[in-house]
DNA sequence: CTGTGTTCCTGTTCGC
DNA sequence: TGCGAACAGGAACACA
């Protein structure tokens, strides 16, 4: 699921656990996800207060009073379920038998619980003290947040000048923009009403007008900032800290719609699916160019 | 610098 | 109904 919506809802959502909450302790249902855990990650971890939980990108990064940073990635297909505080002497609720695929589980000094789960387990955790996390390797090369009021036409310009490679797989590169995934590149596109296919440089030729690239700004701002306000995309199971779904799926206007009718007002044409990189892209051949 | 293919895993869906 | 293949939100990597 998580692209940034998905990642940011989960933020929102656990932000008022996390934030200002102490650790109590960590249980490992398992000595790896996609990688290892640390070494003595769940002694780091034990007693520590959380300071604030932010986002960057797709990751979840929960600064320590000690200033260290968790830092949290939900690959495919984790997520982070929320289990109310037992009630005193609840045998129950810490003897019950868990979930398949539940791996991680924080249980704080305020009786909050919140459990991390990952069918695929293409997710991971990482402890980075906090002057690390710009140098990582994960985070150097991110590129701009799109949300940021630095993201523009003209900062589209400068990342997609000279370059060859089809615009959906420049927009997909976290080394130009850090938190778009297959769907909203494809829903971003088709709100700007440009071809995926077409070469990201042509975009953004020196004195070129920005016509096309302010269209594609405003409509990354929008998707994002709409599927947000919707709780994200629940697509399969995936649901919100609370358990709810997020409703943006219903939203889109060609992710997983192939041969529908375009929804461009007048477009005749229908949704097509290519495969690019090896993904699906779904797009309008008539009305984007 | 390119794009493509592969890999890490499991679960669901689709075609026969 | 069963069974295998294809495919799925990410991202690093090797390779040509």
């Amino acid at each position: 699921m998580p692209e940034l919506p998905e990642v940011e809802t989960v933020r929102r959502g656990l932000a008022p656990i996390f934030e200002g909450s102490s650790i109590f302790g960590v249980e490992l249902r398992r000595a790896d996800l996609r990688f290892p855990f640390p070494p003595n990650f769940q002694a780091r971890l034990k007693g520590r207060r959380v300071a604030t939980l932010r986002r960057r990108a797709k990751y979840l990064v929960a600064e320590l009073d000690n200033d260290d940073a968790l830092i949290m990635h939900l690959g495919m297909s984790g997520s982070f379920r929320i289990d109310a505080a037992p009630l005193p002497g609840d045998f129950h609720f810490s003897r019950s038998k868990h979930p398949a695929h539940d791996h991680v589980v924080f249980n704080f000094e305020s009786g909050a619980r919140v459990t991390y789960n990952d069918p695929r387990r293409f997710g991971f955790m990482l402890l980075l003290a906090g002057k690390e996390i710009d140098a990582h390797p994960l985070f150097a090369k991110l590129g701009m947040e799109p949300l940021d009021p630095a993201m523009s036409a003209g900062a589209l310009a400068r990342i997609l000048q000279g370059r060859a490679t089809p615009l959906k797989s420049a927009l997909l590169d976290q080394k130009n923009i850090a938190g778009l995934g297959n769907i909203y590149v494809c829903e971003a596109l088709h709100r700007a009403r440009l071809s995926p296919l077409r070469i990201a440089g042509s975009l953004a030729a020196s004195g070129k007008p920005l016509k096309a690239l302010e269209r594609l700004s405003t409509s990354i701002k929008a998707v994002l900032t709409e599927a947000i306000e919707a709780g994200g995309s629940s697509l399969r199971d995936h649901r919100q800290t609370d358990g709810s779904l997020g409703y943006f799926q219903h939203n889109f206007r060609v992710y997983d719609r192939e041969n529908a009718p375009c929804p461009t007002p007048g477009c005749k044409g229908l949704v097509a699916r290519v495969t690019q990189a090896g993904r699906s892209t779904f797009y309008c051949p008539a009305c984007q160019k």
